[in-house]
DNA sequence: AAGAAGCGTATTGTATACGATTATTGAAGA
DNA sequence: TCTTCAATAATCGTATACAATACGCTTCTT
């Protein structure tokens, strides 16, 4: 599995250190992000910064606006239902592809993963949450098929982004009891069991994150409040 | 469906003609890019042609080596079949999406479509390969989610080059009546009908066209029927 | 003659420079 | 006090400059 694209390695770095950033929401959505301060900031010019943004901005997770910069994504509830749709059509392929073929030391492996998630479960720090998000990507590792575990990366960060905008707070996203159920699918090989529970599985996490839609982008919205509390009337 | 990337026209329009040219073939498979040449004959600075080939890489359309520079990109018959893959995957969820879906005039549209294909069809002109690709291109927008859209284009490019290296000279690559059945199937509504029928046919396209793989990156294979004609013994 | 070493050229990686566009601030006028 | 507009500051888009690396050719060695 070759890494095809490789465009300068200090250029990667700043890609990298960038996504990072994003996904684990140091760097909030809509924030902006100016070429000039990022690279001062990690020590490399607006070249590098800018070549990343163009990455960043063709996976999703920063937008491009002409002659006004960079910012961090900041997807509608529309583009959001897209991102989830096409997430689990993709997992659903993972789990046919899977199902079946699992040697024995990928299904250890897997259990193992799922072991982990139960035990950091509850304390909801950003390792649970990573740790969810790490096992959907495992599975597509071990398909084989690099271009199906790049989309797969690729919504997977999406879908990071838009629960830290649209998902309640503290949910737990993941159940460990549902990973178990599709191990279990995946090892016996039945491949139609394994994408309905996997298609279910994500369903249920939109479901469970997703259901409250707390988007307050629009400034109105978050105003209203203190204009009455304050006694000022609204147009 | 708002497009969230436009970093600058000009790069834009850099990467647009690269990317015709390369799918168009004028810039063939493995072909080398320098950017100084590409840059001149556009008429724009490297700076430019560097931001084109971040995008076309990340696509898959071109290799970037660290201090080599770019080149057109040669999919290995691995990252074929990965390629083949996740787009049946993807098809099916457009398929999935659509039946039961068509307005009258989507689906009056891409009867207008096959119409005309068949009319092209035969003179194998490269009018007949764009209006076959076309088709689920335009599929792909009727589904409305953009992201899918994006994918679907992705996969099809690749494809493109995918079948400009191990494809068959002249492959009618995708039977016209192929695409009325799954017109059919997806006006009236028989959801796994249509995902079926797209399932086969796209497979029915890499048989056609893809079984002979006339592949000849190896040179054993291009230099064993000169060892041979020459009296030559192989090790 | 085949291979290794060295040198010159071409090309890439990254930073910087400069004009163009947008945001911001402050002052003048209604 | 609120709006309008102009000047300034900040930021972007693109080209260019310079250092670092890789490629090809000559030359030397065995």
């Amino acid at each position: 599995m070759k890494d095809t694209r490789q465009p300068g390695l200090r250029a990667q770095s700043v890609y990298k250190a960038l996504r990072r950033a994003i996904i684990e929401q140091a760097l909030k959505p809509g924030m902006k992000l100016p070429e000039d301060s990022i690279g001062e900031q990690l020590g490399v010019s607006r070249t590098l910064v800018r070549e990343a943004f163009g990455r960043l901005a063709v996976e999703g997770l920063v937008e491009l606006k002409p002659n006004r910069g960079a910012s961090v994504a900041y997807p509608t509830l529309e583009e959001a239902r897209d991102v989830f749709d096409v997430r689990r059509g993709l997992e659903r392929m993972v789990a046919e592809t899977l199902a079946g073929n699992l040697t024995g030391a990928q299904a250890a492996e897997l259990e193992a993963h799922v072991g982990l998630e139960e035990k950091s479960h509850g304390r909801d720090g950003p390792e649970s949450i990573r740790l969810a998000g790490e096992f959907h990507i495992r599975l597509a590792e071990m398909t084989g098929n690099a271009l199906l575990l790049r989309y797969v990366q690729e919504v997977s960060s999406r879908c990071s982004l838009i629960l830290a905008i649209y998902g309640r707070p503290h949910s737990s996203e993941c159940a460990v009891s549902e990973h178990r159920q599709l191990i279990e699918a995946l090892r016996t090989g039945d491949g139609a069991r394994a994408a309905h529970l996997m298609d279910h599985h994500l369903q249920a996490v939109v479901t469970r994150a997703l259901l409250t839609p707390r988007g307050e982008r629009d400034i109105r919205e978050v105003l209203a409040p203190y204009a009455l509390s304050e006694g000022l009337t609204q147009p």
